[in-house]
DNA sequence: CCGCATTGTTGACGTGGACAACAAATTACG
DNA sequence: CGTAATTTGTTGTCCACGTCAACAATGCGG
């Protein structure tokens, strides 16, 4: 079997001691960072930003979490919509959770070779799959979300009850 | 020279029903039976869904709105770091916004070959770089932080002012 | 019946994240 | 002082993923 998925290495490198002397003698800026505080400028105004760092920092969070069981965010997704309305073609599928058609069917690949999930023909559509998941990947997917719980109850702590529903309820704007 | 940067399509949703974008006045908008009747399940008590969804769109957006000077929001950030801190070592760069030392390297060999950025040799220290903008980086990164905070002012109505603020305080806990 | 849209699929390309390995330079330390 | 360890920039490689083009099979509308 291949190494599945990569672990997410979490500790970066904060490494600097020296301070900070530099040539420039035109500095009408903000005075010289200290070895340790660099100045995000402008990026402190951006939403996306902010939104990019904390989204790489859930999923990295949740891969390790459900790293036992080898899921990844999008796997688990996929998972949890097919068992929420089994039957569902993959066009629907693809559409509702933004992935290319092309990308789902690779992903179904793979979950059905592992034996998660299956393609059934359609009986009223013989272009369309009824997806479904097996016995296997039930189980799968209530042990994926018990895990999952987990990994967002470590989220709510890191941001205040009430900031965490206010950030779930603002975000579906999107 | 590369074919710059890959246009992001507009038009996200609509992957099930019809398309009715065509060139002539037929407007064949059929209303598909089950409209989004399709369940998120589980997926709608996770916030890392919606911040993955909603990072994908304000990148999106704003790539199409420096689409003009062909920055990528990866870019952007890196010259406005360096811009608030000239100076400062590949190394501390990556460190701050969280990108690879190897990956920053090829971004800083485009940069430089777009005449954006420079590697002077540090004079304390042999291993380090001092990065800094060239003339025509600090032109393009006033360009680009004007055209940045028009794609930032099309968040706010988006959310609400109130959500807006809420939200840029809030994921700074990552 | 025929043209057109949809569905699932494959192939290909480009980007970006993660790792490993290096050479040069610097630091730590016996 | 000298040698080992560490840091920095760099290159090469692998893999995940978004995107696009093309296709066969199927369904549907005129």
């Amino acid at each position: 079997m291949p190494p599945a998925k990569r672990i997410l290495q979490p500790g970066p490198d904060q490494s600097r001691r020296k301070a900070g002397v530099r040539a420039a003698g035109k500095a009408p800026l903000k005075v010289a960072p200290s070895p340790s505080a660099i100045d995000l400028g402008v990026l402190n105004q951006h939403l996306g930003y902010f939104a990019r760092r904390m989204q790489i920092w859930i999923f990295q969070d949740f891969i390790k979490k459900l790293s036992s069981i080898d899921i990844s965010p999008a796997q688990f997704s996929v998972l949890v919509v097919i068992g929420a309305n089994e039957g569902l073609s993959q066009a629907e599928l693809a559409g509702t959770l933004g992935i290319e058609r092309a990308r789902l069917v690779r992903m179904l690949h793979l979950l059905e070779k592992r034996g998660l999930t299956q393609r059934l023909p359609s009986s009223d559509d013989g272009r369309r799959h009824a997806l479904r998941l097996t016995r296997a990947g039930q189980t799968t997917l209530r042990r994926a979300q018990a895990l999952a719980a987990q990994h967002e109850e470590t989220l709510k702590p890191k941001l205040g009850a009430e900031r965490y529903r206010l950030l779930l309820d603002a975000m579906r704007a999107f």
